[in-house]
DNA sequence: TAATAACCGAGACGGTACGTCGCGTCTTAAT
DNA sequence: ATTAAGACGCGACGTACCGTCTCGGTTATTA
């Protein structure tokens, strides 16, 4: 759901023409899915400032209370509105070859950041947790833990084949290796080609010595 | 100024007891220090949200109004608290010993990023333009553009004694020395220290083959 | 109600302890009331310019908003206000003599005018209505034309009983038996007592051959 | 000076192009009069709310200070503008027939009150005269005992002539000739022309037996 | 002739109130 | 039990004027 807007307003009602109003049992599918694809939308329509519960519930055909029911605040509903959609962007290839894999793994990371739908979700909450400790916790708790996780992925296959050394800090190399992207996405806001990426790809396997093995792009 | 609650309430007279209440040319420096101080304050004691303008105005002893004149937004005064106060805290020094110069400023841009009060103002304004693409640019022309430049400047030094080869790019290579630093406070939220920095170091060291010229931590 | 000021703040919740907040159909007539209360008191107590909105909302403790919903300004307050309480102070009598009716009634429209606090409101209305020309529409269509057709009733039932020509133009009979009344409420601001408003009825009795016929006061 | 638009804003200077910025003794007369000229002019052009101290300063092209050295409150202005130009209007003519002074009188006075922009002054300062008692009494004081003593004196050239008698209460007489066109002015609203102050003359004359002796309009 | 002092323009200042927006809570009737 | 609807108390927004206060410049009078 939610990677661009979305023509649904009309169908919500699933084109039986009815509406849900109530259920004696259990939550409304039809709204939940409805408020993260509204959260989804506002945001990249309208950015950050745009996402309030009254537009929320307003674009997501949807009573200001159904959210408050499941949701905290609105950016506990674009959490949800990431995890739907953004974890199978970003699952990792596994070629054999390290290089191959940690270009096309950087190349998508790049270009989920800095394109992606779900990458505009991700950097807005990104932001909150700079303005609000509490969110941070449970933000990284929730997604970025399982997101770094990924990162190290590539190189843990690496290691398995034994391309790199055994005894090496994978969360300390994932970190150095991601970093840069991570900084030029936050904070420098340059853009983060292909070529940017291949370099720390490049510099990466250059400090452990596979450079040479593997092939170029 | 504005590094901690201030006692300056009172002395905002100057002590002469007169109160400054505007003049045909230019505005009151007075207001401007209070309205700053404030800012920063309310920041460190009561995070982001509590940085109101209205907080603001009645802990400065300004009218609204005043703010407004001089400032379009609350991320626009705290860009300005930024500025008065951050620049002294960054100068890198230069001992002649690349591998020293880099240990000693990294380590104080993470202190700086985690504990200092201006990192606080630094990481709400990062927070900010995740969520403001207009604010993202300005606070890009306006703060971070400078940061770049400090941080490049142990490496320049380095490459003017002959220790780092000319032709290397200088920007690509501080991005790729902070940028785990910078992922680490804004993205995964882990502590900053000594041993982090200082691996930085290391890798980026190694990398151009001159970790042995230099002692270590 | 709003005749002075009230007790009746702590019992808004109409002694069960409950706060009403709202429903699907329709508004708060709890809130409603509270908000004309507070208008009237204010009004008498510091006169038309402590009948600010805030000052409403605060003393009926009510949001803004909530005033902003069902009234578009102040003296909309004010007018709802007035009619809330205002009716049936001024109902005239018809003992079947006229100039003691008449007398009956100019005394009470005096006493109305000069001592009541509807009336205080009434004054206030009246000079709104001459700052602004769309409000003295609304004001005469909701209130003033209402009032007119009171002071004509007496002149009715005097014709009704062949007391009076039954050709007489009762408006302008009306029109000037009061408009002498309502000038020295409004313009010249002397007292009107008895006296004074017995004098009108004597004229208009004067006028019409009918004065002789009936008792003095 | 102020019965309409003036396109005087460029020549305030007297044609000569210097502008006046001080003076060792006394104010400034081209301010004073620059003052209530856009007093007026703002009344009648954007009515009551318009009439704001900022706009008349800067329609008259003079520092808000000026104003507050010399008028108390915007209504202070406005009463100055309205006694600049609003004496002479209405100086009753005496041509020896009460019935024809009085029918002349009432028709410019009507003329006055709804008509000219004098009487849009007038008619806001009665208006403020409502809402603010310590105002009502200076208004009083300096405008309205003014023009009552002109409403009293056709009727004082009658008893001197004869033609009314001289044990007359001449102001309550006067009040009862002119509060009906007040009442229709200030209260219903409604127009008031020739047929209606005719009217309120010839029951006037009717009353004391006069009307029989003079000539119709 | 120079200094002086009352007045002028400009406009920044501390405030109050405005009318609006969004928050999170609540009540209701319907499903 | 859950829903859509929406009124509610609340707090902050950004704006308009208020009345006060410097400030520098102008100008008629005094020194």
């Amino acid at each position: 759901m939610a990677s661009s807007p979305h023509a649904a307003e009309a169908d919500r009602t699933g084109g039986t023409g009815r509406r849900h109003h109530g259920n004696r049992h259990g939550r409304s599918e039809e709204a939940r899915l409805a408020v993260l694809e509204a959260a989804d939308d506002l945001l990249v329509e309208r950015g950050f400032a745009g996402v309030t519960m009254e537009a929320v519930a307003a674009r997501a055909g949807v009573a200001k209370q159904t959210i408050y029911r499941w949701w905290k605040t609105k950016t506990d509903v674009l959490m949800d509105a990431f995890l739907q959609d953004a974890t199978e962007s970003l699952t990792p290839t596994d070629s054999g070859d390290v290089g191959r894999d940690l270009r096309e793994y950087l190349r998508r990371l790049a270009w989920f950041l800095t394109e992606a739908d779900s990458g505009a979700v991700f950097k807005a909450l990104i932001g909150q947790a700079q303005h609000d400790p509490a969110f941070a916790q449970e933000f990284r708790a929730r997604c970025l833990d399982v997101q770094r996780r990924r990162d190290r992925r590539p190189l843990e296959s690496a290691v398995r084949r034994g391309h790199l050394p055994a005894d090496l800090d994978l969360a300390a190399e994932a970190d150095q290796l991601v970093g840069p992207l991570y900084y030029r996405v936050l904070v420098t806001g340059e853009p983060a080609g292909d070529a940017f990426t291949d370099g720390l790809v490049e510099a990466f396997l250059a400090r452990h010595g596979v450079g040479e093995l593997t092939g170029g792009s």
